[in-house]
DNA sequence: AGCACTTCCTGATAGC
DNA sequence: TGCTATCAGGAAGTGC
């Protein structure tokens, strides 16, 4: 799932291979995934900027537009053009010949590249709307503060107290806490020892202390691999990520606990997701 | 506030 | 070239 890493992971391309280029036409094959706005505002335009807030990625043009994005599940942002490094390992399985049948939008930037705006599953959106306005996106507005970037001990410390919500599911609440999906969720429950199912208000201070730090930790870890590539995350050149190979806890149903304390891996649903944890060590 | 349920969509998987 | 049913999942929406 991209969460924080992958996205951030996507922003850096972006802004290191798409910033500078103009935009010379834009193809919209599938209308829907234009949610808000009209793509023709950026024709003309030079990509300035790429940012993040969350799971959202916006790209800001020199003619006062921008576009937002959410990928979702299974959305993708591949450039493919001149100043793409030769040594760049674009994902066989991933991006299969591109633009392909999942290739909704794509831009024709002056340079001779092309961004693919692509997405199996099309719950993704884009918003066309002013620079200006960006900060009024419904979903950008709400977004609670980020790990690594805002959210503080003791912000975090206060978005727990007094709730009675199970602690994985305030953590991917996206309006208290912007950026933390599934898998990180997941792997920072499991390396501060506590159980998924605990009411948030129940952790003591020194296990919200432990939290705090487990989620810094692993969302570093996931940034370090360049992303999960569950699904079908690549970055910004088709790459897969590694952290996959490196998931404390997500998808480890029915294997023995790294810890050696003798506990497995239980999978159980939380809030409707897949939800895993050792069930000796996380109390 | 909190929770359950539905919707969007398609590829993967299980069962026959 | 097997067909069909089931399922996952981010976020929004609805209803209790």
């Amino acid at each position: 799932m991209p969460e924080l890493p992958e996205n951030e992971t996507i922003k850096r391309g972006l802004q290191k291979y798409v910033a500078g280029h103009k935009v010379q036409r834009v193809d919209v094959r599938l209308p829907k995934i234009v949610k808000e706005g009209d793509v023709k505002k950026l024709v003309g335009g030079k990509m300035v900027r790429a940012r993040r807030f969350g799971k959202s990625i916006v790209m800001d043009f020199d003619n006062g537009w921008s576009v937002a994005s959410h990928i979702k599940l299974t959305g993708q942002w591949v450039y493919d053009g001149p100043n793409k490094p030769k040594r760049a390992k674009v994902s066989e399985e991933y991006v299969d010949g591109l633009p392909n049948k999942y290739s909704h939008v794509i831009f024709y930037l002056d340079c001779g590249g092309k961004l693919y705006y692509n997405d199996v599953r099309q719950f993704g959106w884009l918003r066309v709307v002013k620079t200006d306005d960006v900060p009024n996106i419904k979903f950008i507005k709400e977004l609670g503060p980020e790990p690594l970037d805002g959210l503080t001990l003791d912000k975090f410390r206060e978005i727990l107290k007094g709730r009675n919500t199970k602690v994985k599911v305030l953590l991917m609440d996206q309006k208290k806490i912007g950026g933390v999906g599934n898998i990180y969720a997941n792997d920072a429950l499991f390396l501060a020892r506590i159980d998924p199912r605990r009411p948030a208000k129940s952790l003591s201070g020194r296990e919200v202390e432990k939290l705090y730090k487990a989620i810094d930790e692993v969302l570093k870890r996931g940034l370090k691999y360049g992303g999960a590539t569950e699904l079908n995350y690549v970055n910004a050149l088709g790459e897969e990520g590694a952290y996959q190979d490196h998931f404390l806890a997500y998808g480890k149903e029915g294997q023995p606990c790294p810890r050696n304390c003798g506990g497995t891996f239980k999978k159980i649903t939380l809030g409707g997701r897949g939800t895993y944890f050792c069930e000796h060590c996380q109390k």
